[in-house]
DNA sequence: CATATTTGACCGAC
DNA sequence: GTCGGTCAAATATG
């Protein structure tokens, strides 16, 4: 509202404000349903089944020929630091043990462990893909927490935030909310163009950050209102002055195939800032 | 020198 | 056989 303010039209602003906040919370609301009713969101809940549920739960049939090893899986997307080849810090410190082309992917995934698994014992690892879609996004897939004790100022200030990432069943307060929905599945869908369309009954939820800044929004703040440096996401670059206006907030909605930026929606609504696409229905934009 | 990255080989699952 | 994940020797970096 504080973005659309300098509009003419302030009714609509209020009313399309109101509708982005009313359907963001439902969509929040049914995303954290899913997964805090079931053991770290690897299974569906029997309560809320979907259209699609008869075709694509079949892969969560107990297989005998499975694996054993089952292993915790997040996956989250993070933007490229500052435009660069690499991920935003996470706050770890990762060695690279590997690097694979992945089928029908166009860049490949590399592998990589804790720095501290032979002197602490740590089995953390993370993948990390460059998005096909998104040059500047990465999916990273952290596999098994850490059990290293970090040492240093700088991780131990971003480390809060990455371990909230990998661990949000152990963070309390006001970022459970959000940790909570960077929870991903096994049997993890691929690339975008591959997944099934719509709302798949398999696609993870992911709402992460975009933005360099990390996972902690300052706690007084609204979660889609944390500060960041990052350029990429948020209003027109002409408001550098700071405070004096509104941003977007550097948060993306990832289902399946179906993945934007808040920013992006509220872009879609107005346009350019302060003018309105009349004929514009948020419902059926989040539908 | 210690530590990190690269990259082909290797291995298990399918 | 293919594919994805890991190993480890060679190489790079500070």
């Amino acid at each position: 509202m504080l973005h659309l303010g300098g509009s003419q039209a302030q009714e609509r602003c209020r009313l399309l404000a109101s509708q982005i906040s009313s359907l963001t919370e439902r969509s929040i609301a049914l995303i954290t349903s899913y997964c805090s009713l079931d053991d770290g969101g690897r299974k569906r809940p029997a309560a809320a089944p979907s259209p699609l549920s008869a075709a694509s739960d079949a892969p969560f049939k107990p297989t005998k020929k499975r694996r054993t090893t089952e292993r915790v899986k997040r996956q989250v997307r993070v933007s490229s630091a500052a435009g660069g080849d690499v991920p935003a810090d996470d706050g770890h410190s990762w060695r690279k043990y590997g690097q694979k082309e992945i089928l029908g992917a166009k860049h490949p995934r590399g592998y990589y462990r804790c720095t501290h698994r032979h002197t602490q014992g740590c089995a953390a690892t993370k993948q990390v893909q460059r998005a096909d879609g998104d040059p500047a996004l990465f999916n990273v897939v952290y596999i098994s927490a850490h059990t290293c004790v970090q040492s240093g100022s700088a991780a131990a200030a971003a480390g809060q935030a990455a371990a909230a990432a990998q661990a949000p069943e152990h963070t309390p307060g006001a970022h459970t909310l959000l940790h909570s929905l960077t929870v991903k599945t096994e049997g993890l869908a691929a690339a975008p163009e591959e997944a099934p369309q719509g709302w798949a009954a398999t696609a993870p939820f992911c709402l992460s950050p975009t933005a360099a800044s990390g996972w902690c929004p300052a706690p007084e703040r609204s979660p889609f209102s944390a500060p960041s440096t990052s350029e990429n996401w948020g209003a027109s670059p002409a408001t550098s002055d700071s405070n004096q206006h509104a941003s977007f907030p550097p948060f993306e909605l990832v289902a399946g195939d179906v993945q934007f930026e808040f920013g992006e929606v509220v872009s879609a609504l107005v346009g350019v800032p302060g003018e309105f696409h009349d004929d514009f229905d948020i419902s059926s934009f989040f539908a």
